[in-house]
DNA sequence: CGCTTAAACTAGCGGTGTAAGTTTTCTGCC
DNA sequence: GGCAGAAAACTTACACCGCTAGTTTAAGCG
């Protein structure tokens, strides 16, 4: 098949079923060709679209930060607009868990990522965080988002009581945990974000009051 | 060569080998051929050692772990003792965060990911928490370490002024944050760190007050 | 001594990313 | 309208990958 009368691949044809099948099959199984097969289309042509395998995935970790909602920085204070996006990052990432690990190494050049963190960090500072404080509370939100995300805490545990029973006498019940997977991790990222934005409010208490010390009566 | 007078190979000498190669050469480009020259010898001689490529990542990924010191669950309160060993778990991680990846998928049937999980989760339950309470907190730490381990925040962002410029406004000193990778990946775990130990804190004392209402006077 | 097992090897299969060059079609300019 | 060149599919090919099968020799043991 030389040139065909209408294109049959477009980036998003592209990235689509590139995340179907990474979502299906994970990303060690996806491959090139693989992916053209299921576009109907030899491998090699993948690379009129784009420039190789990696540009792909980049694609596709983008298509899918873009799905998280960044419109609580305009609407709330910082607390609960970090509050719902949390959520709603968590449940972009958790829609596509073997994509995460590409993704959680930073926005690169993704335009999604970048714009994401432009929206966090403008608002921590414009709620009176120090900038170089902002960047922390930023990466410390991505970090546990992130890190929440990576795998199912509960579905790292093997299903196999008598792996835990010799030799780990407080993981008795542990072969239990993928049963009870989602509210496990949920329950876990809803404990862990509630005491993090507490612990972080009362740092932002402390660092406005630094900042911007009472008017001493005089 | 067939056999040799002396064996070429350990599985010792095999992780150590496997280690540095993943931490200078990152885990994509981490291959059975490339280990095995690496050890003066071919490809499938490993697998008189390992069954397959996977079991290789899973010793190395264990003996990372295996660094981690969680003597502090037998010396220390739980709230200090999870930040010692927040500490600790951290640092394993990130001498050699091509390894992470992997690792943050669970401890699967990996001795010293499961000894780790173990002593955390037992330290929890004998600290008050309830059961299901204190699996929360333990994959909320797991969460957050991990994610803090998973990549740079810092490195996460290009070193390319002109990118950031044109379209992200709050984003203008971004191209520098490589430069101080340390104290900004420090600096953000810290903070997070503090703050999620912080909101913990006052979870237990609800949860603790719960459990055993002071007794009224009667 | 002789048997079994261990630990290296070679050969080879099917799969991978991607470079190079080919064919046909579409688009834009004279 | 004709033609140049870009675009988008293709085929071929290379070097590498994980891993299996079967071979060779040495080590360990009855």
């Amino acid at each position: 098949m030389p040139r065909p009368r209408q294109p049959v691949l477009t980036r998003e044809r592209i990235v689509a079923a590139a995340l179907a099948l990474i979502d299906v099959d994970g990303l060690a199984a996806f491959s090139t060709r693989r992916l053209a097969a299921a576009l109907g289309v030899r491998g090699p042509s993948l690379y009129n679209h784009f420039a190789n395998r990696e540009a792909i995935l980049d694609a596709v970790a983008d298509s899918v930060t873009a799905t998280v909602d960044i419109g609580s920085f305009a609407h709330h204070d910082w607390r609960e607009a970090l509050r719902r996006w949390a959520w709603s990052y968590r449940a972009a990432l958790t829609a596509h868990p073997n994509v995460v690990p590409y993704l959680a190494q930073g926005p690169g050049r993704r335009p999604a990522a970048l714009a994401m963190a432009d929206a966090v960090y403008g608002a921590l500072v414009k709620a009176g965080w120090p900038p170089a404080r902002a960047t922390h509370v930023g990466a410390a939100m991505r970090y546990f988002v992130a890190g929440s995300a990576l795998g199912s805490f509960a579905r790292g545990f093997v299903e196999d009581p008598e792996l835990y029973a010799a030799h780990y006498p407080h993981l008795g019940q542990a072969h239990r945990l993928a049963e009870h997977q989602l509210s496990v991790d949920e329950g876990a990222f809803a404990l862990g974000l509630d005491a993090l934005l507490h612990g972080l409010a009362a740092e932002h208490r402390r660092v406005v009051a630094a900042v911007e010390p009472p008017a001493p009566n005089r």
